[in-house]
DNA sequence: GAGTGGTCTAGACCACACG
DNA sequence: GTGTGGTCTAGACCACTCG
């Protein structure tokens, strides 16, 4: 457009004024209606500008209350999880995958709140990279959504994926000291800093708990 | 409304869909019309909820091409981030500071291609947690951005947002191995596995490179 | 009570990508 | 070319909350 009037330049404008301090942290700043006329737009226009910058923490907004450019902005970095094979395809290497271990054990004291108190299916597997260690896969299964599955060739991940359906979870970061059976596994030494990932899945009742162990200096990168 | 046309409405029918497997993994669904007519509402309410499921991985939608269920989902995950010292506070316990280094020194050589080859200022700082350290801070600053400030009492985090305005940046998790230095600071053993958080922030020009290394044990959670 | 954002509608035009 | 999503508009009503 000409003079400019798309939500995208609303939003950018916007953007200007809280940068250049015009709108300053804890000022409130002028409501849609005020905004879409100086602008020369709609005001669903100047809604889904800002909208969107309330989305990334950029503004607060509150019926009533107004929208005001918050005092300590809590930014919001997201991150993209894809499957395992993918993500070593896209830096150029070839994948491979290796199951260490598929069996049905008592569920883990710890895990027992999460998943009942029944006999879970537990896998244990390699992801490879170039034919290097890259990330070992600790995972435990609800044994009866993957009755009879074998995850030889298929990895766990890609099979529910493709095979359950979507669900709600939970993701955390944290790092780990390598122990032998990880030095092995990923080629390291005993005692190396590692990144780990753990990630919970539910859909209607429990699904799958898994821990990925990356090899050594691993970096997850987030976009701000 | 009585009929529950909202758009989150039409999100909940689409998830539902496509976790039943109406709208298989690989599938066309309807177009935004056919929808509207279908759900009894309009188009842009259709438009509203599939660009939120879109933005969730859970559709891919292309002009022309239609929207499609994802075969192969990229999930996004999201988390905050927060000032140290309301992340310690939200914890339930005391936050506290303290400057270890504050002085002008020339950029590292890794460190050039990002900040220039000027001197920066460098500060190491330590954020406690009741009293035990927490978090052993690393920060590179472009000097001319903080000429004359202290932070011996204000964090350079707070004072950042407080005082640049808000900024694009890269964020990226990794792991490193205790330094001695690291150790003493964070009251661990030398080699201990921890969570590190590096993260650049530019604005008109470059900010700050900050190294966020965590005490033994710390996790940093996301919702998926 | 009243102001503000949240959302819906019906229609319109545009931009892109596929055949 | 043509179908699909992307967006804008003008108006309307609703829901939350602040005073």
């Amino acid at each position: 457009m000409s003079g400019g009037t798309g939500w995208q330049d609303v939003r950018d404008e916007a953007l200007r004024r809280i940068r250049a301090r015009i709108w300053a942290p804890g000022d409130r700043i002028p409501d849609e209606a005020a905004l879409a006329e100086e602008l020369g737009c709609a005001r669903a226009t100047v809604n889904r500008a800002l909208r969107d910058l309330a989305e990334a923490g950029l503004l607060e907004r509150r019926r009533k209350g107004g929208t005001r450019v918050p005092l300590t902005p809590v930014r919001k970095a997201t991150f993209s999880i894809a499957i395992i094979r993918q993500d070593i395809e896209a830096r150029g290497q070839v994948p491979g995958y290796r199951v260490l271990g598929d069996r049905l054990e008592p569920a883990p004291e710890w895990l027992r709140s999460r998943m009942g108190d029944g006999p879970l299916r537990h896998v244990t597997a390699l992801h490879t990279a170039d034919g290097a260690g890259f990330c070992l896969e600790d995972r435990w299964l609800n044994p009866v959504l993957v009755e009879g599955v074998s995850f030889e060739t298929l990895s766990a991940n890609e099979w529910l994926v493709g095979n359950v359906s979507f669900a709600e979870g939970t993701l955390a970061f944290h790092a780990v000291s390598a122990t032998l059976d990880l030095a092995r596994a990923l080629g390291c030494r005993e005692g190396d800093a590692l990144l780990a990932l753990d990630r919970e899945t539910r859909g209607e009742g429990p699904i799958t708990w898994v821990r990925l162990v990356y090899a050594p200096g691993h970096r997850v990168q987030a976009a701000l």
